[in-house]
DNA sequence: GATGAATGAGTCTTCATTCAT
DNA sequence: AATGAATGAAGACTCATTCAT
C-alpha cells in the first residue's frame, strides 16, 4: 500500500514537473506562472502545494531532475575509451542535444533560465555547481587517460583542460541558445585542427 | 538649448541604466521591480517614463549599453598582432572581467540574465544574437592570421574556429558565475597545451 | 452493538474537542485550520466531517462542552452556606481558574475566543447568553441568601447584586488573559473592603 | 508643502481605519477581509497597502486609535472630585458605552474581538495590556482620594480595588456584548449597596 | 467504516503604469 | 518639466469540504 502511494506521489511529480519545463521554455522561469503550470499539468492549484512546497520548489525540483538525467547520460560516455579528443567533443555536445530535446520542449533554453535562477538563488547556484564540478571531474579523469594514451600533451595540468573543455560545452549551449547557428561538427573540427600541429 | 536638453537627457537615462544594472545584479531581471530601479536612481516614477518607455525598454537599453561598451573594449585587443592564441585567449578573458567588474556590481550576471531574457523576447535575442555575430566575426579575422602566419592549422574553417573560440569564452563566463572558480590562465594553458603536439 | 457504536462515537468526538481546544488555545479559533485540528487529533479528514457537521460545528460543541463543564464545577460553590461575599467571590474566581487550567492549554483564553465569535455567530451567542443567564441566576440566589443573613445590604435588587458580581468574575478573566496581573485575592480584599463601612 | 501631504495621509489612514472598525463590527476581525474593508473604504486595494503595511497593521492601528480614543475621553472623568464611588462607576460605564457608539457601528465588539486577537498576537497584547494597565493606574489614585474623603475604607491596597473596579467594567463589556441585559445605572446599584452597611 | 487525495473558491499582496496637480 | 498618489489586473498560496477507493 506505501508502495503504490509512493509510486503514485512520484508520477504526479514527474507529471508537475514535465508541465513546467514545457512552460519554462515557452515563457521562461520567472515569467511562468502557477496557474499557467496548473493549467498544463491538467492538475489544481492545491494539488500542486500537495507534491511541492511552492513555485520555488518546483524550479528548484525541475533543474535538479534535468541535471540528474544529463548525468546519467553523460557517464556512460566519459567511459567510452574508443573516443579521441575531438571525437569526444563532437559526441559530448550531440548528447547534450539529444537529451535536451524533448516532446514539445528542449531543455537548453531551460539550463539557461537555471544559470539565471542560480544569480540569486543560492540554493540553485549550489545544485548546478555542484553537479557541474562532477562532470569537470570526469572530464579530468577523461584527460588523464588521453595523456597516458599520448593522445594530449601531458604538461597540461587535467584540472585546466577540464575547465577549458567544460567551457566549450556551456558556451557550445549559449551559443546554440542565442545565435542559433553552432554545430557539434564545427566545434569537433575545430579542435581537431588544434590539437594537430601548425605547418 | 537642444543640446543641453540631449545632455541632460542622456545624463539622467544613464543614471537609470546605472540603477538598473546594480538592481539586476543584486536581485535578477525579473525580480527586479520599477520601485527597485526608481529607489536605486533617486528618480520619480514618472521619470522612468519619461526617460523611456518602461521596464522591457530599461532591460534592452541595459543590455544593449553593456554589449556596446564591451566592444569598443574588446576591438582594440582583436587588432593586436603580437598576441597568439593561449596570450589572445587569456588577454581576452581578462578584457571581460575587467569590463565587467563595476562598482558596487558586476556585468557577468547581468550577462547571464540576458541571456535568460533572450530566449522569450526576441528583440533581445536579436540584440544579442547580433553582437556575438560581430565578435565571431572578428574572431575568425583572427584565425585567418594566425593561419597566415602558422600558429594555427591552416586546415580548419577560421568560422569554425571562431565558433569553438567563443564558446570558450561564453562558457567561461557560465563558470565563472556558476561554480565561480576559473580562471583565464588555466583556459589559456589548456589552450597551449592543446596546441602542442602531444608527446 | 448500539450501546458500543456510542461510546466509540463519545470518545471520537471528545478526542476531536480536545484536540480543537488545544488548536484553539495555540492560534485562536478563527486561525485554527481544519488540517490543525486533524493533525492534533490524530485522525483523518474524513473522521472531522463523520463525527461533526464541519469546522462551526466543532467551534459550537468545544464552546458547550466547557460552559457545560464549568457549570458543573460552579453548582456546588453556589450550595455552599458558610461563605461570606468576600470568601466566595475568592473561590468563584479560584474554581474558575483551576477548572480552566488543563494539560497543555488553559480554557480562560479560548473562553475570549468565544466571546469574539458569539458576535457574528448567533448561535454560539445564545449558547454562551444561556449559559451566562443561568450562573446570574445562581448569583442572585445567593445573594438573598447573604440579605437574608444580614451580609449585604438588602436594599438592592439581587438581580442588580448578580450582574454586578457576574461582571467582577468576568472582568477577571479579561484582565488575566490581557494584563496577566491580577489574582483571586486581590479582588476579594477589593470586595471585602467594600463591604466595610468607611470610617 | 510637507503639511498637505501629511494631513492627506491621516485623512486617508482615519478613512481606511473607519472602513475597517465598520467591517470589523459588522463580520469580526479575522474573518474581514481586505475586499471588504477596500470596498467599503472606497479606496483601491493598492492605497491600503500605501498606508498600511498590511491586515495586520490595520488591525493594529485599528485597536490603537481606539485605545487612544478612549483614554481622551476617560482622563477628565477620572480628575473628577465630585463623583463619589456609585456615581463614579455609573457615570465611566456610561462614558464607555457613549464613546464606544458610532455611526453605523460600535467599538464594544470590536474590544472584545481585541481581546481574543490579543491571546495570539503579541503586539496586539502589548498595546492592550499597556492602555489597561494606565487605566488602572488611574483608578487606583482615584481611590487613594476617596480614602482620603473617607469614602472608601483607608484599609485596603488602592491597587486592589483598582484591579476589582477594572474588572466590574471589562466585565460589564463582556455581558454588554454578549447577554445584552446590563445596565451601568444596576451596577451603580450593586456598587451603592456594597458601600452601605447591612441592616 | 475509514481514508487521504483532490478541489475551487477565496485570501493577501504586488506591480507596471498613468494622470491630476 | 516633474511629481507621487492611485489603480486594476494578476500573482502565489490556503482552506473547508468531498468522494472514489
Amino acid at each position: 500500500m506505501p508502495k503504490i502511494s509512493e509510486a503514485h506521489r512520484e508520477r504526479r511529480r514527474g507529471q508537475i514537473l514535465d508541465a513546467a519545463w514545457r512552460c519554462f521554455f515557452r515563457k521562461g522561469v520567472q515569467p511562468t506562472t502557477m496557474e499557467d503550470i496548473i493549467v498544463e499539468s491538467g492538475l489544481s492549484a492545491s494539488a500542486m502545494y500537495r507534491y511541492f512546497n511552492g513555485k520555488d520548489d518546483i524550479i528548484l525540483n525541475a533543474i535538479a531532475a534535468s541535471l540528474q538525467g544529463l548525468a546519467v547520460r553523460i557517464e556512460p560516455l566519459m567511459a567510452d575509451p574508443a573516443l579521441d579528443p575531438p571525437q569526444f567533443l563532437a559526441r559530448l555536445l550531440e548528447t547534450v542535444e539529444v537529451f535536451a530535446a524533448r516532446k514539445g520542449f528542449n531543455l537548453l533554453p531551460i539550463a539557461v533560465h537555471g544559470w539565471s535562477e542560480a544569480q540569486h538563488d543560492e540554493q540553485v547556484r549550489t545544485l548546478m555547481a555542484t553537479a557541474y564540478a562532477g562532470f569537470r571531474r570526469m572530464l579530468a579523469v577523461r584527460v588523464q587517460r588521453w595523456q597516458a594514451a599520448g593522445l594530449l600533451d601531458a604538461g597540461v595540468s587535467p584540472e585546466d583542460a577540464a575547465q577549458a573543455l567544460q567551457s566549450v560545452v556551456l558556451g557550445y549551449i549559449v551559443q546554440v541558445t542565442i545565435t542559433r547557428d553552432v554545430t557539434p561538427a564545427a566545434h569537433a573540427r575545430a579542435a581537431a585542427a588544434a590539437l594537430r600541429r601548425g605547418p
